[in-house]
RNA sequence: GCGCUCAUAGCUCAACGGAUAGAGCACUUGACUACGGAUCAAGAGGUUGCAGGUUCGAAUCCUGCUGAGCGCACCA
């Protein structure tokens, strides 16, 4: 029995109460179904008696042994006892919890998935940093994170399109292609350039690519500087996310919006709904309607369109792509962006509570012999992508920077990831996976093949009651992952699980020794660690890390 | 000055408003003639920044304070 039956079972005892007319209550559409920290208190613990007491109009303890009453007639249910307060601790019989090692198994890949945003269209997207340079630790954090946030997403049912928004116009475009063309005349870098090794490489390789660039205009070169540099470093920042192992299906051009009159129809729509203005000599949008501090300019009194005008445009093109929900991740230094996004969409005619999600995502430090680490040679003062490979590797990087409630700011140690020594959460992760495979190939070795006839109820043991009951939150920890956008919860639970294997590992012995006999206590853990190998795989794979089968 | 975010063990981080606040690192002590010791077991380590409030119950919600990071353009 899952989590989620035994939700439902208690549902459906609420029912059958209230139809009794033993309770007066609004049948509740969650129950909370929790594994008690403390193995005394049961299997699961609900504290629905406690929130139903009060529109119930009777004691906490009183709701808890009229619903205990019915759930004692369940099958698989051995024990319900009302503690403290009013929680109900359930116990379950082996058999009932063993069977969920085979519905794993027999799941694979598909375990874990749910159905909590089915349909449910969303927008995500992250990175989106400006094609001037490398991609900076900030951005390795959104891509680490967005993109197992997509995977997550879709793991829970939601429609998902991830999404890079390239900023290809305006100065800064500009100020990168002069800085491309002064390193390839040999000039200094100009007053705001961008500076690096990387400006130099770029520099060359358009020299090389396009024979006779330095005899043109300076006009005429600076456009070839822009639309080349422009080409190679969105190549460049398209090569470093795959190689990230981070995925997006759409590369949205901000030109785009500009070239395809999507600026102007935007503005006009945003006229429509009665919050555009002019002022000064300029036309503003009235974002202070719905609670941005300042109002915010579309197009300047010199008739050039703001940044701003393009973003609202460009959550108009999510929204008429079909999203219903667009979720917008951005580094802690454009927290001050969050009111003026939401009031696009308010000001759009959305809701502003529901069809946009703005997720702020705190910095990232990296440390090295206790040092912080600030530089990095292709890029001058920032630490890039490719830097955070090249120490860490993909792997860890990815969990490191995920494994993280985006509102903390994290401190990276290189030397703790990269040791072989030292334990580290990625490892230890890895480690069980492999530990597991390692173990198959010794099963088939002995001429063990694991037998359909499983007897669930042998996994009786405490370290293989608290195994099935850890891998019985998976599907739940996914859909709240998805649900709060909020990817490390699935991270936090790999290390629960590992933690949980390795004390079964080390206390079960899967295998017989030596030449003992195959028993169907052999087949049955040997089902437990299939299932346990197939969730650690799983969640993993969510967080866009290699699952190793040897370490 | 205004605003956003954060403050949990020596360090890095967890904890749907729930029971005794948990892991890893570091530290102490044990366990390999058993399937991988990158593991496990035991120990030590906390007034959850401070003060109030809300309630059956607060690290979590509210108010104030302190401290840190960031932001407050007809820039992008």
């Amino acid at each position: 029995m899952t989590p989620a039956e035994l939700s439902q079972a208690v549902q459906a005892a609420v029912s059958a109460a209230v139809e009794a007319g033993e309770l007066a209550v609004a049948v509740p559409e969650h129950v909370t179904i929790e594994r008690p920290k403390n193995r005394d208190h049961g299997d699961y613990a609900t504290n629905v008696a406690l929130q139903l007491a009060k529109p119930a109009g009777k004691p906490p303890r009183a709701v808890a042994e009229l619903l205990a009453e019915r759930l004692r007639g369940i099958t698989g249910v051995t024990k319900v006892d009302i503690a403290g307060p009013g929680f109900m601790n359930i116990t379950l019989d082996a058999a009932t919890q063993g069977e969920l090692a085979r519905t794993i198994v027999e799941a694979g890949p598909a375990y874990g998935r749910n159905e909590a945003l089915k349909g449910l269209k969303i927008n995500l997207e992250f990175v989106s940093a400006n094609p001037t340079g490398p991609i900076h630790i900030g951005g390795v954090r959104w891509a680490a994170v967005g993109d197992s946030l997509g995977r997550i997403l879709k793991a829970t049912g939601a429609d998902v399109t991830t999404e890079y928004y390239l900023n290809d116009a305006g100065v800064q475009i500009t100020k990168f292609a002069k800085s491309l063309q002064a390193s390839a005349n040999g000039k200094p870098v100009p007053e705001d350039g961008y500076v690096g090794e990387y400006i130099a490489d770029i520099a060359k390789a358009i020299v090389e690519g396009v024979p006779g660039v330095l005899d043109l205009s300076e006009g005429e070169q600076l456009e070839v500087f822009r639309t080349e540099g422009l080409k190679l470093m969105v190549a460049e920042i398209q090569r470093s996310m795959e190689e990230f192992g981070t995925h997006f299906d759409v590369w949205f051009s901000e030109k785009s919006l500009h070239d395809s009159g999507a600026v102007e129809k935007a503005m006009e729509r945003l006229r429509e709904q009665g919050h555009v203005f002019e002022q000064d000599g300029a036309i503003w949008l009235r974002t202070t309607d719905f609670g941005d501090d300042k109002d915010r300019v579309l197009i300047k009194a010199d008739g050039e369109t703001t940044y701003f005008a393009a973003d609202a445009a460009y959550y108009l093109s999510k929204r008429d792509r079909g999203a219903e929900v667009s979720v917008y991740m951005l580094g802690a230094d454009h927290h001050g962006y969050v009111n003026r996004l939401k009031a696009i969409a308010a000001c759009a005619g959305d809701d502003m509570d529901r069809n946009i999600e703005v997720k702020i995502g705190q910095f990232v430090k990296m440390l090295r012999d206790g040092q912080e680490v600030r530089l990095s040679k292709r890029a001058g003062n920032i630490i890039t992508i490719d830097d955070v490979v090249e120490w860490i590797g993909v792997d860890a990087a990815r969990y490191m920077l995920a494994r993280s409630s985006t509102d903390s700011t994290i401190t990276i140690d290189i030397d703790l990831v990269t040791s072989q020594k030292a334990e580290n959460p990625v490892f230890y992760v890895q480690y069980a996976h492999a530990r597991m495979c390692s173990v198959q190939r010794n099963a088939v070795e002995k001429g063990i093949t694991r037998s359909a006839d499983f007897k669930p109820e042998l996994l009786a043991t405490e370290w293989e009651s608290n195994l099935l009951g850890e891998l019985a939150q998976f599907p739940g920890v996914v859909a709240k992952s998805g649900e709060w956008r909020e990817p490390h919860h699935v991270a936090t639970y790999l290390e629960k699980l590992a933690r949980e294997y390795h004390r079964f590992y080390d206390n079960c012995q899967i295998l017989p020794k030596g030449d003992e006999e195959v028993t169907d206590l052999t087949h049955a853990r040997l089902w437990l660690a299939d299932a346990t190998r197939t969730v650690i795989a799983n969640g993993l794979t969510l967080l866009g890390v290699t699952s190793p089968e040897r370490m």
